[in-house]
DNA sequence: GCGCGGTCCTAGGAA
DNA sequence: AGGACCGCGC
């Protein structure tokens, strides 16, 4: 493997906590999987005692193919994937101890918004200080702190923020009724379990002799100390990061992370790559030109022995359709002349909102695209429908999923009857499929409802053994069962095409996961699905322009970069404009757009754009900031002169493609939201960190932490 | 219980 | 502009 001299060093690090500051295009991801190599060949390091996070399923895939190159393996041992899908592999051997049962769901935002809905609208009468959404998101930033409900409540002092302690508390209690996690429980709770068991944190502390970590700029404070405490024993630290690329801020990524790192770790060792492989010289130019308005960064200039290149041009548009089109004539001349293919290009923006006219123009020009994110194919609404049936199969518990398929396709089960179901469930602490089958039901919900709702609870019960399936072959069964395909064709017949199709695609990515994954279950399927990424979707097999966010495009690079809508309101963004350290985050991402590219970057910009796309105050401060011999100015001048049909209205087409349970006396009598009744008849430890072996009439014997249990004193 | 049409809300990036 | 939600009439 060629190395230059620094990237050796961070791959031959003999041990101890190791700061790589590598900058875009630096070759971070060879060095990472050089390490990981470096470790197992010449160090003897069991595969297995080695961690590696990353930030996307794609990375890791990267990486674990690269590694397996370099140690000519069929299968690699080590541990590596995101941080999500690391916690939940830990958390799937655990959950017991913490309460949840071993195949939790996990819930996404969607999900979260739906059961935050539930628990607001149960609270009382109108009340919209807080929205599902809003709620959500804060919910979400405590998490990220590390911040519990117990936690938040002590320094919750306005009106506002007293009633979120109230619904987060709510909000955690109805996660574990329904046996599900959302995101930031994932990693929340694992650090929690490793904080209140100190025989499972050292089983992972000494399992592992080595933890790497990918993208480290964007880890936020939980996910410090999920790392710090995995390396705790042995120190053997290694990340790689760049604080010039930190663009997650807005969801609890601590930069400070990566500046403090000397502090947190004293004895560590600080690389830095600064080196560039990746792009022409004047490209770096224009990107160190820019980053260096930052404030706060730690100090560093990207260098390369790259051919000098163009400058790059900047281009006025009239409005955003015809910045659309003006980027298509681009790319058709630049495609031309360096004999390029379509994969080859990316066009950049900063908002989904904006893919709409680029890909109205590159339509227009029968330009085939890929666009990733946006509304991606596992938050479709059949897709989602699909997912809920298997959901709702695997964990009966999970009542958000049951209520989204009671009635689809429509059972002539409308919201009074749904109300009762919830209500007579509730009421008697029963799942919904056993609620169904309850011989009361039929009264609590009239005469003419429990006949349907008695064909339902028959429907499921013919579903339930599908469920032992492989994920492919239960996707099958239950979307033949349930005539979902005949309900979509006559729902609505124009679009009955298209999402027919993407069921179908589901049941393809299910029969995939079946030949790819170890041990293939419908819960490990699901938690796949979850976990999922935008740019994990991304293929770069077929010949297709590329579209995304600049979010979406960290960590990959393109001979041609197009960015549009570069003005004051769109980049930087409006909602950051009047905040100095969201403005360094802005350009910090448009940095992070500009080391895209290896060749070209031709930057767009409209005098119009509609009102509702926030947009246009002028050209983009950040313009201004590219060194003057780096950029080009081209004004006016259409290559392809709009056609009168391109500028007048005629918007083309459719869319489309786009509690703190106290120790408890030996034999007391519990009852458990998830295992029901039962008796304790041990208990390690105290206090918080008390393990309690409980006897549960139905579940059996589980170990249970005290800090995790909710038990109450059952009668 | 269903379906339609009006109204309101949201509109940044994402696992 | 589009989606979620609500209320009304059937």
């Amino acid at each position: 493997m060629d190395l230059n001299s620094v990237q050796r060093q961070a791959v031959e690090h003999p041990g101890g906590p190791l700061l790589i500051l590598a900058g875009a295009g630096s070759g971070k991801t060879r060095v990472l999987t050089g390490r990981i190599a470096h470790l197992v060949r010449d160090r003897g390091i069991p595969q297995g005692s080695i961690l590696a996070f990353t930030f996307t399923n794609k990375a890791a895939r990267e990486m674990k193919a690269r590694a397996q190159l370099l140690l000519g393996r069929e299968d690699l041992g080590v541990w590596l994937g995101t941080f999500h899908a690391t916690c939940v592999r830990i958390l799937r051997r655990h959950a017991e101890l913490l309460g949840y049962p071993k195949n939790f769901v996990i819930y996404d935002t969607d999900d979260q918004r739906a059961l935050l809905r539930e628990l607001l609208h149960g609270a009382g009468p109108e009340d919209r200080s807080l929205t599902p959404g809003g709620a959500g998101g804060r919910i979400s930033g405590l998490k990220n702190e590390g911040l519990g409900p117990e936690e938040f409540q002590k320094t919750a002092f306005t009106t506002i923020d007293r009633k979120l302690a109230s619904v987060y508390a709510g909000y955690q209690k109805a996660l574990r009724d329904r046996g599900a996690l959302d995101f930031d429980d994932l990693i929340g709770h694992t650090v929690r379990l490793f904080e209140l068991d100190p025989e499972i944190h050292r089983a992972y502390a000494t399992r592992f002799l080595h933890v790497l970590v990918d993208e480290y700029q964007d880890t936020n404070s939980i996910q410090f100390r999920l790392i710090e405490s995995l390396s705790r024993t042995h120190r053997n630290l290694s990340v790689v990061g760049d604080d010039d690329q930190s663009i997650y801020g807005w969801r609890g990524a601590d930069v400070g992370n990566i500046l403090s790192f000397e502090k947190s770790f004293p004895e560590a060792t600080v690389l830095r790559l600064t080196q560039n492989y990746r792009s022409t010289q004047m490209i770096l130019r224009a990107a160190n030109g820019v980053v260096r308005h930052n404030a706060a960064r730690k100090e560093k200039e990207l260098w390369t022995e790259n051919a000098r290149g163009e400058p790059i041009r900047a281009h006025l548009a009239e409005d955003e359709e015809s910045e659309g089109e003006r980027m298509v004539s681009l790319l058709l001349e630049t495609r031309r002349e360096l004999s390029l293919k379509n994969r080859d290009f990316v066009v950049l923006y900063r908002t989904n909102a904006q893919s709409r006219a680029v890909e109205n123009a590159l339509r227009r020009s029968g330009i085939p695209y890929q666009l990733t994110g946006g509304i991606s194919f596992y938050e479709r609404r059949e897709v989602k429908d699909i997912i809920a049936y298997l959901r709702a199969l695997a964990q009966p518990r999970d009542s958000i999923s049951w209520f989204r398929i009671l009635n689809v396709p429509p059972r002539g089960i409308g919201r009074t009857t749904l109300d009762r179901l919830r209500a007579f469930a509730e009421e008697r602490g029963l799942t919904i499929p056993d609620a169904l089958e309850h011989p009361d039901l039929g009264a609590a919900a009239g005469p003419s409802a429990a006949k349907r709702l008695a064909g339902v609870a028959r429907l499921f019960a013919a579903l339930k053994p599908m469920a032992t399936l492989s994920p492919p072959a239960c996707l099958a069964e239950l979307v033949a069962k349930i005539r979902y395909r005949e309900y979509l064709a006559e729902e609505n017949p124009v679009e009955a095409r298209e999402r027919i199709e993407n069921v179908d695609e589901l049941i393809a990515s299910a029969e995939s996961y079946l030949r790819r994954a170890e041990d293939p279950t419908v819960d490990g399927f699901l938690a796949e699905v979850a976990l999922l990424t935008d740019v994990d979707l991304w293929n770069d097999e077929g010949d297709t322009v590329n579209l995304m966010t600049i979010h979406s495009a960290k960590g990959l690079e393109f001979p041609v970069v197009f960015v549009v809508g570069l003005e004051e309101g769109l980049l930087p963004h409006a909602s950051s404009i009047d905040n100095p350290a969201q403005v360094e985050e802005e350009r910090r991402l448009f940095y992070v757009a500009l080391t895209r590219a290896q060749l070209r970057v031709h930057l767009l910009h409209a005098s119009y754009r509609r009102a509702w796309n926030s947009g246009t105050g002028g050209a983009s401060r950040f313009l201004h900031e590219i060194p003057e011999d780096c950029l080009e100015w081209v004004e006016g001048q259409p290559w392809l002169a709009p056609t009168a049909a391109s500028r007048k209205p005629s918007r083309v087409g459719r869319s489309g493609g786009g509690g703190g349970a106290r120790t408890s006396p030996i034999g007391v009598h519990v009852s458990h939201p998830q295992f029901g009744e039962g008796v304790v008849v041990a208990c390690e430890g105290h206090g918080q960190r008390a393990k309690l072996t409980v006897e549960f009439r139905r579940a059996g014997t589980k170990k249970i932490l005290a800090a995790f249990a909710e038990l109450s004193h059952a009668d």
